[in-house]
DNA sequence: CATTAACATCGAAGATTGTCAATTTGAGTC
DNA sequence: GACTCAAATTGACAATCTTCGATGTTAATG
C-alpha cells in the first residue's frame, strides 16, 4: 500500500490509440478519493492478520467485553511484544481502545466500528442503482 | 501473516501464576479457528491497498458492472504488469471474476461476496448476545 | 527507595509485498 | 506463418511487515 496516483482523465476517454474499442470506453470516476482509497486500505490492512483477527474476536467474545493484554498474551504462542505490536496497529486503525487501570491495560471494541467498516465495503463493492 | 497458532489451554484457565487476577481469566474461545482466521485474513488482505480498492469500486460502477484491463491500466499511473498482479490479487480472493472475450479480458466483482464479508465481520466483532 | 509485574518500545532478522522492465502467452489480422 | 496487440508472467529491487530478544516505563508493594 502505497503511492497511488489516478492518471488524469484527459479529454474525457481513454487513451487507447487504435478506434477498436475493448469495450464502451466508460472511465468513470472511482467511488474513493486517493486519500480516502488510503485510509480505507489502513482498515482493511489492520484486519488482514489472523493474529489480529483472532484478538479482536476474543475480545468481543469475553465476559465484560474487554480483555487485558496478559491474558491475551496467555491465548497465542508468540510473545507478548509480539501482541502489543498488534494491539497497536489495532487501535491505530481505532478498531480497538486501551484502558489503563491499575497496572493493567484492558481493551475492548470500538463501537460502530463494525458498522462503519460495512459502510466502507459498500462504497466500493456495491454496484450503484439508478444513475 | 503467517503461522498463527492458538497456545493449547490447560486446566480450562489462564497461566497467570499469581493469585491475584488482572480481569476474571476467561479465556474464551475465539471465533474463529486458526485456518479460517487465516483464510479471512487472505480477504482482508486483498482489500489492504488502495490500488486494489480503486479498481473493485472502478469495477463495481462501470456501465455493464465490468471493465477490461487496458481501461483500467489507462485509470492509474502504474504499469500494465503492476494492475495485472493486483487483479490477481482480487481474482485469488474471489472478489472479481475475468471473462476472456477475444483479445481482452473483462473483469467483473462476484456477486454476494460483499455479503459474505460482512459476515466475517459479524465473526470476528460482533458481540455475542445472551451467552 | 528497591523490587516486581504489566505493558510498551527499540533494533534487528527474515519473510512478504508493490513496482518496474523485460519477456512470454494467446487471440486476432494481414 | 509473420505480425500486432492485450494481458499474464518472470526476475529484481526497495519498502514494509511480523517476530523476537533486550530494554524502557509505569504502577503497585514491601
Amino acid at each position: 500500500m502505497e503511492i497511488q496516483e489516478l492518471k488524469e482523465q484527459k479529454e474525457g476517454a481513454n487513451s487507447r490509440g487504435n478506434d477498436e474499442a475493448c469495450c464502451v470506453p466508460t472511465l468513470v470516476e472511482p467511488a474513493l478519493g486517493a486519500k480516502q482509497a488510503r485510509k480505507a486500505a489502513d482498515v482493511f490492512n489492520a484486519l488482514a492478520d489472523p493474529t489480529r483477527l483472532t484478538i479482536l474476536s476474543l475480545i468481543a467474545r469475553s465476559e465484560r467485553g474487554e480483555a487485558c493484554v496478559c491474558d491475551l498474551t496467555a491465548s497465542f504462542k508468540m510473545g507478548q511484544p509480539s501482541i502489543s505490536h498488534h494491539l497497536k496497529i489495532l487501535k491505530d486503525a481505532d478498531l480497538i481502545q486501551g484502558d489503563k487501570r491499575g497496572k493493567w491495560v484492558y481493551y475492548s471494541l470500538v463501537v460502530g466500528r463494525d458498522e462503519e467498516i460495512k459502510g466502507l465495503l459498500d462504497t466500493v463493492l456495491k454496484i450503484p442503482v439508478g444513475v
